[in-house]
DNA sequence: GCCTATAATGAAAGCGCTTTCACAAAACCC
DNA sequence: GGGTTTTGTGAAAGCGCTTTCATTATAGGC
């Protein structure tokens, strides 16, 4: 019932050739065994000069290309590693699975990308469908899973996962320092002259928020300013959620001269409740993010953010994978987050 | 070389049990062939009831799931298919992709995404890795490949393209009608009082781009506005580009009261333009967009856009593709463009 | 009731590759 | 120079599933 090798005949000059070529054949064409083709393909052992220029050459002629799917029931690697991020559209997220796949497609690997939907059971259920695929390592971007699920994971496949602190045995957390980000971003509106800085915080289910909001904290506590919990608006990680957050704020009647949201899209959702309130940003309200989001760029006037590449974390995560794949001991080191300055900002002149 | 099946003493009450269950372990436990085990699963014969039964108990008991890797080897279907888009952080085809996925993961199938970064030749290479995936289709966003390549690949697969008009066996086309959409748009500000409408295009290459200018020529006909070259400045789909063309289009001292962008995208940008000249939109300015991303909801004015929702155009290219790996003969409508109205337009009172 | 058509099942041969295992040839030792 | 390693290679057994093909049990025909 294959489809596969139809059309031979007429001059194929498109890009590809239709007759499967296989292992077996290109180990005919050469003169030697499967086994050695296959050794020369794996470098597994030692082959004699010969023998691989003769291989070569067949695999040259024939146009050869190793069937992954083959290799991954034989040799039980597929050479595709899966990717658990929570929605596919993520404006964040997104640059992250362009950073992996980016390091991962030259090396012969396939990412294999599944969302968990910020939600734990679906994430419980893609790691699933991920260790069905075979894959060989997975990539799991923060999520929802608990750190014991993950170590858990950990014991039959090499992890890799950003925004959390843990240490195990096959697994690399690439944690990202979201207090120092929010310190950061915090002291800056301090430096400033604000003093009432109103906090939208992410879903408090995330560990970023939690981290965020620790980080708000701490810039307050070092300029030792009373925190008010009046001046946080519980948001979720979403445009909308910012919007709501202002307007919440607002009534609250609580004076405040700046806003830092624990992310970009909820300061973008924000900047448009202001406006929506006729307040202006930045001359009646200073307003901070995190992400530093290509949006943000050109958002308006130009978000102030707190700038940490997932584009890079996304590269980051694929190579350190890699090594371990390799059996190499990874070494890593994430970037510290670093405050981009923008025009969202004025400095207090009371 | 397995890691595989090594926890399995200590209660694992985990979501996955390690010890990986073959076919054969249920064939053995049913007290059936592994034969009839097969067609159970796939359902390509008729087996006695109570042999089902006795295999579905198994089935349950052993929590036997079926290995990808291995079908996709001995039956030539792997239960994935590629999907080809341009870069996998694009707040567009984003959307698109979690549709796809969405269709496609209660089905048993698994999404392979490749990027081809606006680039006809690494999108080839994506092609070429997706069928040594030994994928089972492959839904194309738009692309730069020729529809001659396209036809060519539908020979050996399943293909379903988005934003084509083309008929091919084997080969699915849900065209999204561009040129309607950008007349909607061009016209809706030629309602409100406007003549001197610019139009910020797109990438030439890309289909849509020329498409959406066809669009915004036949407005202007049908209004008996004289087309102004001077008024057409190009974009490349990017932010960045709106900006760069509203300083093109403003330099040039052509008047003009409203800008069509060819996407949200330079839209947004050329937003940023014009407020870093001093002028307001919609006061000074109208200013519509396409595609309808959630950050023009949130862009300061909310932006209006021709809506065309690519996470519904995603949808419906899987369910084709489905329909087509089921042997049916699809049958679709894509949804036709509509104008959003938001804040970024004004009418002219002269 | 005997013979042929039909339905349900199992045995076994792969799918294209990897990987033991065994073996011959070349290298080393004292 | 006989014996022991080392090295390069091939034969063959799978990996976990699907799918002919042959086979047996069942229904249908007169």
């Amino acid at each position: 019932m294959k489809i596969q090798g139809a059309k031979r005949s007429t001059k194929d000059v498109s890009t590809t050739r239709s007759t499967t070529v296989t292992l077996d054949m290109v180990a005919r064409e050469a003169g030697v065994s499967p086994a050695t083709v296959s050794r020369i393909l794996n470098g597994t052992a030692v082959v004699s000069p010969v023998r691989k220029e003769a291989v070569d050459a067949a695999i040259a002629k024939l146009g050869f290309v190793p069937n992954p799917v083959a290799r991954g029931l034989a040799g039980g690697r597929t050479f595709s590693v899966g990717v658990v991020t929570q929605t596919l559209d993520s404006p964040f997220y997104g640059s992250a699975l362009r950073g992996i796949e980016e390091k991962l497609l030259p090396l012969g690997y396939s990412p294999l990308f599944v969302s968990g939907q910020w939600n734990a059971e679906v994430e419980a259920k893609c790691m699933d469908v991920l260790r069905s695929r075979r894959v060989d390592g997975i990539i799991v971007l923060t999520g929802r899973l608990t750190d014991k699920a993950l170590k858990n994971y950990a014991k039959t496949l090499p992890i890799v996962v950003t925004g959390r602190r843990l240490k195990a045995p096959n697994l690399a957390a690439l944690y990202c320092d979201n207090v120092e980000g929010a310190r950061l971003a915090t002291q800056h509106l301090i430096d400033l002259g604000h003093r009432q800085i109103a906090f939208i915080s992410g879903d408090a289910q995330h560990p970023d928020a939690v981290e965020r909001f620790q980080g708000y904290r701490l810039a307050l506590d070092n300029a030792a300013i009373p925190f008010d919990p009046a001046l946080v608006a519980e948001g979720g990680f979403f445009e909308a959620s910012g919007l709501q957050a202002v307007g919440e704020l607002l009534a609250s009647k609580k004076r405040f001269t700046a806003i830092f949201a624990a992310n970009d899209q909820m300061a973008i959702g924000a900047a448009l409740g202001l406006s929506r309130h006729a307040l202006r940003v930045p001359e009646d309200v200073s307003l901070v993010g995190y992400d530093d989001l290509v949006a943000s760029l050109y958002s308006n006037p130009p978000l102030c953010s707190v700038h940490q590449s997932a584009y890079e974390l996304g590269q980051q995560a694929a190579e350190v994978l890699l090594q371990m794949l390799a059996g190499e001991k990874p070494v890593f080191q994430v970037p510290a987050p670093r405050l981009v300055l923008r025009e969202s900002c004025r400095r207090l002149t009371r």
